[in-house]
DNA sequence: GCAAAAGTGTTCTAGCTACACCCATGC
DNA sequence: GCATGGGTGTAGCTAGAACACTTTTGC
C-alpha cells in the first residue's frame, strides 16, 4: 500500500481521460426463440460467410451505438435480421473474455429475446443464409437437430440461455411470451411450451391444476369464453391473459 | 426489405472496422457486501471528490483494461480499494443506457463480491474516504443506516444486487461465502447471515434442520467436533464446509 | 431466577407427483 | 373401436412455517 501516489494517478486517468485509452468494442448478441408445438424450441442463427468462422453458424448481432441503449441495440439488431417488431427480451450475460473474438476485443452483452413462432416475418432465402434450428440441452450439454457448429463463444451463450429459461419458467410468466396469441391460446399450448425449454414431458392433468392455481385463480389470465378444435376432437377452452396485454 | 444492400454495407462496416466507430466506455462497478453479525448486511463505498456526484457515495469501480477479462479488472478494482484478494464474486448485469454517466458513454459490468467481515484489509481513514454502510431493501426501497446519496445509477445497482441475492440465497451455497470461516462456523452465524440478507428474522429451529437436511445430510458440510462458547452461553457445534474450500 | 442461544418434537399446510378414470370426437 | 387430447378425482410425499418445549450456562 505504499504507491498511493501512483495508483491514484492511474485513477484519475481511467477516470477522466477514458478517450486516451484503448477501448474494447461493445457488442449485442440476441437468442432469439421460439417454439414449435410440434418440433419444440428453436433458436434462429444466421450463417457467417466470412472470415473468422466462416461457415459457422452464429447469432444475430452486432456493435452498439454510441448513442444506443443496449436494449434498442439488441432490439435493433432483431428486427433487422429477422423481422420480429415487438416481442419479450431480457439481458443474459456479458460476455468479456479477451480472446473470444480473434479479431479485436469484443465485450458482447447478450439478450434472450421470446417470439411466437408465427410472427416472425423472416422467411429463408432472404440475402442472408439464416433460419431456425430446433435446439436443446440434455446433460448439460447443448444439442442441434442439425450438424451445425456456432461461431465464437456462441454455444456457451445458447447453454446459458436455455438455462436460464428452464430456471425461470416455473415462477414466472415468461413462457406466455412464446404463445401466439397471449389473448387467445390453450392450455395444451402452454404445456407445449413449458415442455419445449424444459425437455421433458409433463403430465397433463398437473399442469392443467398448476395453470388454474397461479394464473386463473390469481386473477392473471381468465377464459375467454370461446371453444379450441385445433388440437383435438375434444374441444378445449380458450384462455386470456391479463397482463403485459401491449405485448 | 428493399435496402438490402446498404443494410450489408452498414453490417460489414460494424463488423470489420470497429475501429472507425466511436464506441463507448467499459466500466466495472463493484458491489462488495458483507455482513455484520450484530448490525445486518453492509455495503463498500467510496466518496467522490471530484465532479459529477461530487460528495456522493459510489460503489468501487473503474475501466476495463484492454486485455484484461471482466472479471479480472473486478477483482483488481477490488482489491486496490479493500485489500481482499480472494472472495466470492458474480456478475450482476450490465448498466449501459446513454446517459447514466453525464460525461461520456460508459456502459458498466456490475459485479457482487461476498466478504467476510474480518477479511476486508481497508481500514478507514485511508487516502480515500470509504467505509462500509449498513444497506437494506425495505418495500422495494434500498434504505441506508446513514443519510447519503449515491452517485450515478448505483442505487439501482444496490438494489438489484439485494434482489439478486435474495433470489438465491434459498437454492445456493452463496450464504456461506460471507462466513469468518467457511471450515469453522455455526449455524447460529449463518441463520444472521441469511436474515441480514433477507431482511427479515427466521425461525433458528427450523432454519437448523433446513441446514441439516440441506448441507449435513447432502454431505456438503459437517461438525469439526469442536465447540464454540462464542455466540450463546451453551456450547454449540462448529461445522465445516466441505465443498469450496479454497474460498 | 432470568435471558438467550442450543436443540428436539409435533402439527398443519401447500405444492408437486403419480396414477386411475371418464368424456368427446375424428379417424 | 381406438387413439388423442380434455378434464376430474384422489392419494402420497416433501418442504416450510408455526409453535411448544427442554437444556445449558453466564449474568
Amino acid at each position: 500500500m505504499g504507491k498511493k501516489t501512483s495508483k491514484k494517478d492511474k485513477e484519475f486517468l481511467k477516470t477522466y481521460d477514458p478517450g486516451s485509452y484503448d477501448r474494447p468494442s461493445v457488442a449485442v448478441d440476441v437468442l432469439v426463440f421460439t417454439v414449435d408445438l410440434k418440433k419444440g424450441l428453436e433458436v434462429f442463427l444466421i450463417k457467417r460467410n466470412n472470415p473468422p468462422f466462416e461457415g459457422c453458424w452464429a447469432l444475430p448481432g452486432g456493435f452498439a451505438g454510441i448513442d444506443e441503449s443496449l436494449e434498442k441495440a439488441a432490439a435493433r439488431r432483431l428486427k433487422e435480421e429477422t423481422g420480429i417488431k415487438k416481442l419479450h427480451m431480457e439481458q443474459l450475460y456479458t460476455f468479456g473474455e479477451p480472446g473470444r473474438d480473434p479479431r479485436t476485443r469484443v465485450i458482447s452483452v447478450a439478450y434472450i429475446a421470446l417470439a411466437p413462432k408465427d410472427k416472425v416475418g423472416y422467411s429463408p432465402g432472404d440475402a442472408q443464409d439464416a433460419s431456425w434450428f430446433g435446439v436443446s440441452l440434455m446433460e448439460g450439454r447443448v444439442v442441434f437437430d442439425s450438424d451445425i457448429h456456432l461461431a465464437f463463444d456462441h454455444e456457451s451463450m445458447v447453454k446459458l440461455a436455455i438455462e436460464r429459461l428452464r430456471g425461470k419458467i416455473n415462477y414466472t410468466d415468461i413462457a406466455l411470451n412464446l404463445l401466439d396469441d397471449k389473448q387467445r391460446f390453450t392450455i395444451y399450448e402452454l404445456q407445449k411450451i413449458h415442455e419445449a425449454i424444459l425437455g421433458k414431458e409433463l403430465n397433463a392433468a398437473n399442469f392443467r391444476r398448476s395453470f388454474i392455481m397461479n394464473y386463473v385463480n390469481k386473477g392473471l389470465a381468465e377464459e375467454t369464453g370461446e371453444l379450441c378444435k385445433e388440437f383435438s376432437s375434444r374441444a378445449s377452452k380458450y384462455f386470456r391473459y391479463l397482463k403485459n396485454t401491449a405485448g
